[in-house]
DNA sequence: GTAGATGCAAAACCTTTGCATTTTG
DNA sequence: CAAAATGCAAAGGTTTTGCATCTAC
C-alpha cells in the first residue's frame, strides 16, 4: 500500500477576508475591469459568509437582508468575473446543485467542503497528480484536466454539534 | 515519489448496450418500480449514444428525431429513477454544464470524460482511497464522499482527427 | 382492480440579455 | 469624455408539478 504523504492545506475562507479589495483591485485592474461599488458588495457580501459555499441567490438574499442594492444581473456578471479571475471557484454539491467558494487564486488546488458547516478548505496535493498520470497511462486518455471534490465533516462541526 | 498502480477501468458505455433490460428489470423490480414501456424507450436512447454523455434535453431530440413518443416529464423522472439506480451519474463538464453518463451499476469509481467524443469511461482506482484517507487525516476532516472527474483525449480521438 | 406511471400544459426556477442611465478612469 | 458597468424587466432555457387518463402487476 502507498503512503500518501505531502498533503498540503493551502489556505481556505481567509483568502477574501482583508485582501478583498487589493485582490480586487489587482485582478480587475489587471484585466481593464473596474473597481466599482456594487463589486466591492459583492465581495464583502462573500468575504461575509465566512468560507461557506454560496450560490447567486445567497447572495441576493444576503444583500437583501442588509439593505444593501446589488441587482440580480450585477451579481451574475460579478460572479462571472470573479470566476474568470479565480478568486472563486464552482463546485458542485453531492445533493446536485452547484455553488461556489472563495478560493486561493490562481493555484490548482481542490476542496473539502463540510456537509455541517458549508465551510470549504483548499487543499494542494502533488500525489493526485502522480495518479492521474498512471491512469492516464493506463486507459491510454492524455488528462488535460481534473476535478476532484470532497465532502465530509470538518473538525469543528465533529466536535461541535452531535450527528 | 509514489508509484500509483492498481488502476483499473471496470468497463465503460456497454454497461447497457445487451443488459439494458435485464438491468432495469433487476432494479426497478427490485423497487416496486414497473417497467414500462417509456422506460424501456428512454434506456435505449441511451444505449444507442454509445458511451457518450447526454442530458434531458439530448434524449428528447433523440427521441424526436427517431419519433419515439416520450414525455418531457417523464424523462426527466426516468433520469432521476435512473440515477437512483446508480444506472446512470451525474458528472460534470469542464465548461459547466452537467451531464449524465451510463455507467456501471451500483460500484464505486470514476469517470474519464473525452473532451473530443463525449464518451466516459469508467475508472476504478484503489489508490484514491489511501490518498483520500491522507488527506483526511492532515486536515481533520472526516471524509465521507468525494468525486474524481478526469477529462482528455481518448486513444481513438488522439489517433483518429487531429488537435 | 389498484397502485403506480404517463403526458400534457402550466408553473417555478435560474440565468442571460437588451437598453437606457450612471459611473469609473 | 468615452468606455464600461448597472439595473430593470423581459426573454430563454431547464426542471418540476397537478391532474386526468392509462397500464403493469
Amino acid at each position: 500500500m502507498t503512503k500518501p504523504a505531502a498533503v498540503q492545506t493551502v489556505g481556505g475562507h481567509a483568502a477574501l477576508d482583508a485582501f478583498v479589495v487589493s485582490q480586487l483591485e489587482a485582478a480587475l485592474a489587471a484585466s481593464a475591469m473596474r473597481v466599482t461599488a456594487p463589486r466591492r458588495t459583492i465581495l464583502q457580501l462573500i468575504a461575509d459568509r465566512g468560507g461557506s459555499h454560496f450560490c447567486a441567490a445567497d447572495l441576493l438574499v444576503d444583500a437583501k437582508r442588509r439593505r444593501l442594492e446589488v441587482g440580480r444581473a450585477t451579481v451574475f456578471r460579478t460572479l462571472d468575473l470573479l470566476l474568470a479571475a479565480g478568486l472563486i471557484e464552482r463546485i458542485d454539491l453531492p445533493g446536485g446543485d452547484h455553488a461556489y467558494v472563495a478560493c486561493q487564486p490562481r493555484r490548482h488546488h481542490h476542496h473539502i467542503v463540510c456537509t455541517g458547516c458549508g465551510r470549504s478548505t483548499d487543499i494542494a496535493d502533488a500525489e493526485l497528480r502522480a495518479m492521474i498520470d498512471a491512469i492516464g497511462r493506463a486507459t491510454g486518455y492524455v488528462i488535460d484536466r481534473h476535478r476532484l471534490e470532497l465532502y465530509g465533516r470538518c473538525p469543528r462541526c465533529r466536535t461541535g454539534a452531535s450527528a
